[in-house]
DNA sequence: ACGAGATCGTCAACCTCCTTGCCTATTTTG
DNA sequence: CAAAATAGGCAAGGAGGTTGACGATCTCGT
């Protein structure tokens, strides 16, 4: 590991430019400003990532808001407010479980399931940008080594945390 | 292009798992978190990830606000709440820029270019980690095509809007 | 069968980060 | 030099999260 106390500045500065956290933001940022600006651009008012994050994590038979909540890394709060946010716009609807008196089943509406698919195809196309710039062997290998860190990451979280 | 309008439930969710910007967003959230409780185990107390990024965006000559706020792409107020901020807690420091009246030239202190050492050496210490689940040429890989793919929609962005 | 405790969802208050709108001081420009 | 651009700051507020407390319901050990 190189002794970061005895670099100079540039060097310091020549380092961070290649810390991969950086690239991560960056890139993830920019992919979002675009799908966003290209929603937009092809009619889907008002809408933002968290509302994208958000259909993508409903299954089609429903899901629980505490699975909701789960699968975002927010609290049942956030979700919950998240979930009334998208229900006033009309892409999700709110069903009692038919298993569970206390539990309800968030559902895509039809409108709710069209913004998801536009989303995803938007997405598929703004990714194939990418795959003109570094090639479709990159591309993959890029989605692959991501999966595994993400994999790796989060059986050490359950090791950590468990429960 | 697959047509996701006719895709299945099940086709959308095994599509879902294979879009980058969900891999880079998880990624980047799980090193962000996995960095901040690093710093915390070092000693670094009430550091969160903006305090990261600004420390790291600052010169050693001193950077100015209004370009701290270009490079962090957000807005001067927003750039001198968070200097303002980190001033508080003793990272940086203001100075008169003497080369133009209007501006100001925000510093590390001592502790703040401490704090960047660790935190440099922290985020090598993880991304290691990664690289000990990819392999050597994937991560240099990763980080070659992440970098590519920045500069390619940077670029796009300048010719977007020009100005 | 039933009381203790866990779980699901919500309301309320608050925090952080960033925005827009407006303002002053200074520099640059025609 | 006046006009316009630029550096920075103050105030108000929105978006998206948090913690804490709560009622309703389910689950489990006895």
């Amino acid at each position: 590991m190189p002794d970061f106390s005895e670099m100079t500045p540039d060097q310091i500065r020549a380092h961070r430019e290649t810390v991969l956290l950086r690239l991560l933001i960056r890139v993830a940022q920019t992919e979002t400003a675009d799908l966003v600006d290209r929603l937009h651009a092809a009619g889907h008012g008002r809408v933002n990532r968290a509302h994208i994050t958000l259909l993508g994590n409903i299954d089609t038979e429903g899901t629980r808001l505490v699975e909701i909540a789960r699968r975002l890394g927010v609290t049942r709060q956030a979700a919950s407010q998240m979930v009334g946010d998208i229900e006033k716009r009309g892409f999700v609807e709110r069903a009692a479980d038919p298993d569970d008196g206390r539990a309800q089943r968030v559902r895509h509406t039809q409108a709710g399931r069209a913004m998801l698919v536009d989303a995803l195809a938007l997405m598929h196309e703004i990714e194939q940008g990418y795959e003109a710039v570094i090639g479709k062997r990159a591309m993959a290998q890029l989605r692959t080594s991501l999966s595994k860190i993400a994999q790796a990451t989060d059986a050490a979280a359950a090791l950590g945390s468990p429960g």
